[in-house]
DNA sequence: TGTACATCAGTGAACGCGCGTTCACTGATGTAC
DNA sequence: TGTACATCAGTGAACGCGCGTTCACTGATGTAC
């Protein structure tokens, strides 16, 4: 009845271990509960993620993908302010995603793939600051890049571990960027 | 020769948790592994925090605790500037307690005493900020206060992620909390 | 100063458990000719 | 259309391990009288 081959396993024990993240955390994933919940051999996610972190690595770099594709999506792939509001709504509606993005005691942090597709977001949300500082000021350029990922990656991150009071982070972090990047207005 | 009474285990298993931390993550800490470093029996740890995450609450609140007092000591006590960085400061110098005192899955969450301290943090931040707001505006000071606070968590988690390219991140939040604040100049 | 007693701090053996990883294997699928 | 062969995907048994937690205990310390 059931197939030898899964034939998506990958992506099914990837989507799984999302939701287990966002319920319980990483320390809570074991590769043997993975292959129960998929109705497979203990054995076999082994077969795909080689070991324990490269089953984080790949769900790691999946979620920076997702949030690569998100940001070039729509009104986010101009307007600044759309760009922020996207970042924290993907964290939000992500968290088992996000909350392994930047757990380098998780992952296989020098994988090519990984590095690769963090740095990807990270030039997409840069080119969105760019366009919306003015071309009249040119100083502080980069630093301003960092603060409004770091802003918009700390809305997130207070957001998921519910210390913020804010009842819309995502309108916090359109607003805020767009005040951040004015200070630079001519 | 050894005493039966090590006389001071609680704090030492804490600074070595810190420690461990910092260098492995949560997730490589166990209280057979503290014991162990502290020339204790296994099971002398679990006397002073009941379980795991006993010990994991304790940390991040002795966290928050040293965080406070940073900000309460010296110019972090009165100008925005110096709180910000003293913030990022403070995550940077103590990356063992940082790692813990966000991560809910880790703690035993109701905690009274972890609750408090994490609230005096934040208060103590709202106040420099609210200080830093003219008073000619009024509206968006509790927005502000929850910006800043995700601005400086950012620079913080990214840092620590060592995923921000900035040589000095205590700097970039000393300056980006100004910019922030100045905003609602007059 | 002495003694009784409660409490505090740590011991050490035992439990049962789930885990990651390795390994030789087998069944299914794809490709070349 | 058939066949041989390589590769892919998953199996199942076995390994050894360190862990958290419980428990009855004991030694040290503090307090009341």
């Amino acid at each position: 009845m059931t197939p030898y081959h899964h034939g998506n396993l990958r992506n099914q024990v990837l989507a799984t271990a999302a939701e287990l993240v966002a319920a319980a955390g990483p320390d809570a994933l074991s590769l043997r509960d993975l292959a129960r919940r998929a109705g497979v051999s203990h054995a076999a996610p082994t077969y795909h993620f080689k070991d324990r972190r490269g089953l984080f690595t790949a769900l790691a770099t999946q979620g920076f993908d997702l949030l690569a594709a998100a940001l070039s999506a729509g009104e986010a792939g101009g307007r600044l302010d759309a760009a922020a509001g996207t970042y924290v709504g993907f964290a939000i509606t992500h968290p088992g995603y996000y909350a392994v993005m930047f757990r380098l005691d998780l992952v296989h942090d020098t994988d090519a793939a990984f590095r690769a597709a963090r740095r990807h977001v990270f030039d997409l949300l840069a080119a969105r600051i760019d366009a919306g500082i003015p071309p009249t000021r040119e100083a502080g350029r980069a630093a301003t890049s960092e603060a409004v990922w770091s802003l918009v990656h700390g809305i997130a991150a207070l957001t998921l571990a519910e210390a913020l009071g804010t009842p819309d982070p995502v309108a916090l972090a359109r607003s805020t960027a767009l005040r951040l990047v004015g200070t630079y207005g001519p």
